[in-house]
DNA sequence: TCGAAACCTGAGTCAATATTCAAGTTGTAG
DNA sequence: CTACAACTTGAATATTGACTCAGGTTTCGA
């Protein structure tokens, strides 16, 4: 896959081109997280940016191409950030408990891009398609390793990598979009625990985050 | 909570106006379904129909009260088609096995439908909310009387909800949106199997589906 | 200091389409 | 059969907002 630049013609070659076009990305994440695509407009996002509506198509072919943009960095900087607070050494299991700890809080920070990266699926859903398809494979890959360590139960790989993703996505969008409520480490050790044991009452109920509500 | 019946002075009268506004509903989510809510045209949805523009006036109010009607249906269709295939005698364990076969299921014969749903977060958001917090309630609620029961470990039931909410949304989108490359039946499978014993090497590795991939 | 390249400006163009409406057609009660 | 209500029609209206462009201003290497 490669397209980590972006269009060529467009970049900036000064600093001042520099600065205004990170003007411009962050006035376009604030407005196309606020308001969502559509309702977004190009004006709204160089007012926010303190510019004019001409100089977006300086930087930008289109509104789609900005958003697209903003997706592809929504991935670079979730990942990072998660592998950032999940060290190399530790077992799977408390792996899943650190990233889904690191997601939520990476979340919360970044409602907006969040936010856009949902939306993506409908407005660019190649881009969508493959966020969460990079998430899965490295997800699917960690869990695979995990078996052969004799860390997990081996089996099911992929649906398992999907499923706890999907986990992640929607406590993140329940406790760090909708309402903060509870803390990431709160919602992170009722998941964990989940992950860990499952729902079934022969587990052994002590353990990692108490077990009580 | 009460708007059963939707505008009042718009409701059809005779039969021949039922048949129309079925086929408008019916072309409606077609329309949204293939071409998202923005790029689908009320035009595109009369032509569909098989009806005149204005026509369509004489049974919405506009573009977003139909996509809402279209999003409260899909939540009682849900409820309903699971309902259906999930006896209530069963233990919870099993209820969410063929709870997420049914709505697999569900989903892969109604995709446009779904795919209304998910991009109602984004076009009338309070109801995507409430179609959401519906499911939400009534799954916390039962995850509670399992436990009072003994049939499941008690704690977390609020987080748990929502992480197996999301858990069976992004299988949905995965196995029965994207690609039906795997069976129901096996999707829920492999989710019931982490859904019940966790991820961890202690618990037993026999039990329902094998182990096996 | 000078000039070209890079950058900025914002009024104007243009296509798309949600919604309205006045004029017809069909169903049906009496 | 009649007349009114229900329904249908599609051209016209009105708004919106992405994108262009011709002309300025700023930057920076030489």
């Amino acid at each position: 896959m490669g397209g980590e630049e972006t269009a060529t013609s467009k970049a900036p070659r000064t600093e001042r081109g520099k600065r205004t076009l990170r003007k411009l990305l962050d006035a376009a994440a604030a407005e196309f997280g606020e308001r969502g695509y559509h309702e977004a407009s190009i004006s709204g996002i160089t007012q926010r940016a303190g510019a004019a509506l001409g100089t977006f198509y300086t930087y930008f072919d289109s509104k789609e191409q900005v958003f697209r943009a903003l997706v592809d960095d929504m991935g670079h900087l979730t990942r990072q950030h998660i592998a950032e607070r999940v060290p190399g050494n530790v077992d799977r299991l408390t792996a899943e408990r650190l990233g889904l700890e690191a997601f939520i809080e990476f979340v919360r920070e970044h409602k907006d891009l969040y936010r856009i990266v949902m939306e993506a699926q409908f407005v660019a859903e190649d881009a969508y398609l493959n966020y969460y398809k990079v998430f899965a494979a490295a997800y699917t890959r960690n869990l695979a390793q995990a078996a052969e360590k004799g860390e997990i139960r081996p089996g099911y790989e992929e649906e398992r990598a999907w499923a706890l993703i999907g986990m992640s996505v929607f406590l993140g969008m329940r406790y760090a979009v909708w309402s903060s409520d509870k803390t990431a480490k709160e919602v992170a050790a009722a998941a964990a625990e989940l992950i860990t044991f499952g729902l079934s009452p022969l587990a052994r109920g002590g353990g990692l985050g108490g077990g009580a509500s």
